[in-house]
DNA sequence: AGAAAAACTGTAATCGATTACATTTTCACT
DNA sequence: AGTGAAAATGTAATCGATTACAGTTTTTCT
């Protein structure tokens, strides 16, 4: 019990000052305003900090300078590769502005909501970016109370004022239904995600407006229920198989729905593209491994992240908050493969 | 520009003290351990927090108690799904502790290296868990500096000593030889992953093993290079189809792999498994969703990452460190699905 | 050269908690 | 009731940096 060293503590600053001939002040400025050091002096310092590998204690650091640099991303599971690759963006921008990363994985429930506003209140980060399309309860005050700023990625959240990032799911969605009609479907169904996601009513209003346009009447389209999953896909797959009359062009609003959809309907001995066309949603790297490849839209998910946390270091660097939060929309662009074809004769 | 209500602090320690009518340390004591307070105090005090929304400032907390309740988590492609699945057992574990989780991507370079250690230099992090199979250059040196406790997850690390948790790749590089024995198969190939990785060496040299147990001549074996993407499957297809008497059966060192030959070889008119059959590595989720769903082992990725977290929060409550770090091995079941089957006759 | 301005550097207060040590209160027991 | 031990609480030092302000040196300009 008596292998410690007894001071095995690190190097303080006292101790660069010392070896160095400054006051604290001086080696404080080294590291945080080297412009303001005399060049000789600078060196001097550098050096003594070299020699004893001296690095600033971030606590004591984050105490008087009233910044952590450290931001939150709230996710809502953390073990979706979608969200992976967002953070990667993130990341990248995030790292390269010399902010660190702080995860607040939701773990698809609401449980952990007040651990993260915790994270909030007590001063543990400098902002906070959120993916999950909603704002924690609670959230909001403690944002205004500690001045925290915060971005929404992803998901866009109706009605609030701080800045956004997502996509053009509606667009898109239309774009879809104007795809498979090019392609000569007149019977079409969506697979939908859960009611209450934003990026769900998106994509079924996109999905519904390309209906309009094409002159197609909605009563003669189905909308297949679903939560995101592949087992939705499947499900799905079982109703368009029983269904009369079956559609022959499909648009999910994801791609693992659509996969699970693909699955089911060929066991059943139906063929893709011949059948039925089906066209995904944000060109998860597996779309082009699954037989017949996956036509879908490629959301653009490092560049997501990348412009949501451009927008939060914006916000930190003290840019006098503009009147109004940007809202960015990102293009989706339809990535062709062979899922979908020329509609059925007959 | 004249917007702020001059005093927007956050309730500090000092005014819930007041607010009670006790002084800090009390305060201090009831967050921190309830226990010693009489329960008529802590009440009063329990009331204060709640009537003021007092949170502890991290920072302050932080630097006076010497530990922040944040783990380094390093990542060698955060965009990768597997570390998605092992991160979120992390971060179960952790977070049922009470500490929280701080992202050190790597970004597939060695560049950031230098940026991890000065996190645990500077004492941002009371632990670290590694997902990179490589102790990054200097960090072990900051460690015994600082004494920051590290594991190691997913990658053995050769002769270190401190914990680690992984998988058992050569026992189950063995028995994917075995099974594809039991089928019948005789002429086997291996694809192969990085040359200096380390699952890459368990999983070869498992497969070797395996061969020899058969008493299958290692130089009628195959080995294709590769370097665990879609893109090496599809290579490692190529060098397939253009030999001479074509292995039946292929022992991929991970899914993506595996895969990619997939796709290439029926590209090419072989049938899986008719023709060949196909072991993966990993069990990645669309590993059901290929055609034909492919059979693979299902590494416990979530459970590699809670119990190399539950490691480092036992190091971390100051366990007296045991003489010898444990290294765990978890079992990686076989998962049978369709791309393997009984070798083709003659 | 000398004065004023500009550039540097030092002193010491400060950030907001935790905790060693001192003091007071409570409790059990005779 | 009185005593000593145990429990609860308070006082004030402390963690290690940043930074306002003051003081010193250098530069610029006449």
């Amino acid at each position: 019990m008596d292998d410690e060293t007894g001071d095995r503590r690190t190097a303080r600053i006292a101790d660069v000052a010392q070896l160095a001939g400054v006051s604290t002040a001086t080696v404080s400025r080294a590291l945080t305003a080297p412009g303001q050091l005399r060049a000789a002096t600078l060196a001097r310092v550098m050096e003594a900090v070299r020699s004893i590998g001296y690095t600033p204690n971030v606590a004591a650091r984050s105490l008087r300078a009233r910044r952590t640099m450290l931001v939150l991303v709230v996710v809502p599971d953390i073990a979706n590769p979608f969200f992976a690759d967002v953070l990667r963006g993130i990341d990248e921008e995030l790292s390269a502005h010399g902010y660190g990363l702080l995860i607040g994985n939701l773990a698809r429930t609401r449980k952990k909501e007040p651990q993260l506003i915790g994270i909030v209140q007590s001063g543990q980060v400098d902002g906070v970016i959120l993916l999950n399309g909603r704002v924690p309860e609670g959230l909001d005050r403690s944002m205004s109370d500690t001045g925290t700023p915060m971005v929404a990625v992803c998901e866009a959240i109706p009605g609030a004022n701080f800045p956004q990032v997502g996509a053009q799911n509606r667009e898109a969605a239309i774009e879809a239904v104007a795809y498979l009609v090019a392609l000569g479907h007149r019977r079409l169904a969506y697979v939908a995600g859960p009611k209450d996601n934003v990026l769900e009513r998106e994509r079924r209003a996109g999905f519904l407006q390309g209906l309009r346009a094409a002159g197609i009447d909605r009563r003669q389209a189905s909308i297949y229920p679903g939560d995101f999953t592949f087992a939705a896909g499947e499900t799905a797959a079982q109703t368009f198989l029983s269904s009369p009359g079956r559609p022959t062009g499909v648009f999910a609003a994801n791609d693992e729905m659509a996969i699970g959809f693909l699955k089911s309907v060929r066991a059943a001995g139906v063929s893709v593209p011949r059948d039925v066309s089906v066209v995904g949603f944000d060109g998860i790297a597996f779309a082009d491994y699954v037989e017949p490849t996956l036509t879908t839209f490629r959301q653009p998910r490092r560049e997501l992240g990348r412009q949501g946390a451009a927008l939060l270091v914006e916000a930190l660097s003290g840019a006098a908050t503009a009147t109004d939060a940007p809202h960015i929309r990102l293009p989706v662009p339809l990535v062709v493969r062979d899922s979908t074809g020329p509609a059925p004769v007959g």
